[in-house]
DNA sequence: ATCACTGTTTTGAATGACTCAAAACAAGGC
DNA sequence: GCCTTGTTTTGAGTCATTCAAAACAGTGAT
């Protein structure tokens, strides 16, 4: 985590570079779990740690949750991705970290949708009284049912469910 | 008390009422641990269960943790506290459930602060593209540093500091 | 290509924040 | 004051995540 090369300049590949180029840019060692982790975010963003170690170990068995959190942990503290946390519910891992976008969240079934924040950057909202805080951040997260809850009656269980849009 | 002056068309009392009362209108049985943990809300807004368990054994010591857990868990229930959960923190409790309002947390202490509403682009607020889902609410926290910790260096230890309201 | 240096992975255990369950107990209506 | 039903206690269990130490493997220099 003491990498002396701190935030490497990431200069943003203009399309979805490869695995072992994105942890090379972001500075990172690139390893087979590494990359199985990457690989496995791409096909599925906003996954839990649990189940982009179900994705990796069908690529690569072997490897052990712990270093599945170990990747994620690092990845977030290269930029290379952005963990969310909605309430009640585990970490969620994207790699969407260039813009500031927001997070439509599913009661019933948890699937999680990008909303793109028109105002693109950080605090795209502000409060009305901040209290004497400096504010660098607004997050924004939406709550409501998805398509498919809604219309099967919102009873569901939480199946687990990508919000495909 | 207080005057009767303008009709309070509202049922829920216009100003704090005591611990009992509350929980009765809440529709709960009025206990001690229950009297003892509305008041410590009181005391605390956006206490963690831990705290508000502290605080209550002060008053009324023999109540268990899991008899706060329980109290709290009945109040948000009844309507009569609200939880939230930033991220990468235990759950927080208040008794300001009546008004759909954010908060304002501090990265470096933890510290919280109501705020009453948000200024800014509406599209932050109504999602610009809500991929087919119903929306009910837009949660929002703003994330920086309290007064105190930007002054002191933003390094300062995460030391449980209540921003004060 | 090989080596050493340092970061990474594995294994196993530990933690924090809750939740579940059963038995003892008490609030509130009759 | 009794009875029913909800509440509290005690104790154990769970989940997501983190800590730690030893085995291992990238990477840049040789």
């Amino acid at each position: 985590m003491t990498s002396p090369a701190t935030v490497a300049a990431h200069a943003a590949a203009p399309h979805p570079a490869d695995a072992a180029t994105r942890l090379r840019e972001a500075g990172l060692r690139v390893t087979d779990p590494r990359r199985a982790v990457v690989d496995a975010l791409g096909e599925r963003p906003h996954a839990s740690a649990d189940e982009l170690f179900e994705i990796v170990a069908r690529s690569l068995p072997g490897t052990s949750l712990q270093s599945v959190y170990n990747a994620l942990g690092d990845f977030v503290d290269a930029g290379l991705a952005r963990r969310i946390e909605p309430a009640g519910r585990p970490g969620l891992f994207e790699l969407r970290v260039d813009d500031n976008h927001h997070h439509l969240i599913c009661r019933s079934c948890g699937a999680v949708a990008d909303v793109d924040c028109v105002v693109g950057h950080a605090p795209c909202l502000t409060p009305s009284d901040s209290h004497g805080f400096a504010v660098d951040t607004a997050e924004v997260t939406f709550w409501g049912l998805c398509g498919d809850c809604a219309a099967s009656g919102s009873t569901s269980e939480p199946a687990q469910q990508e919000g495909r849009a």
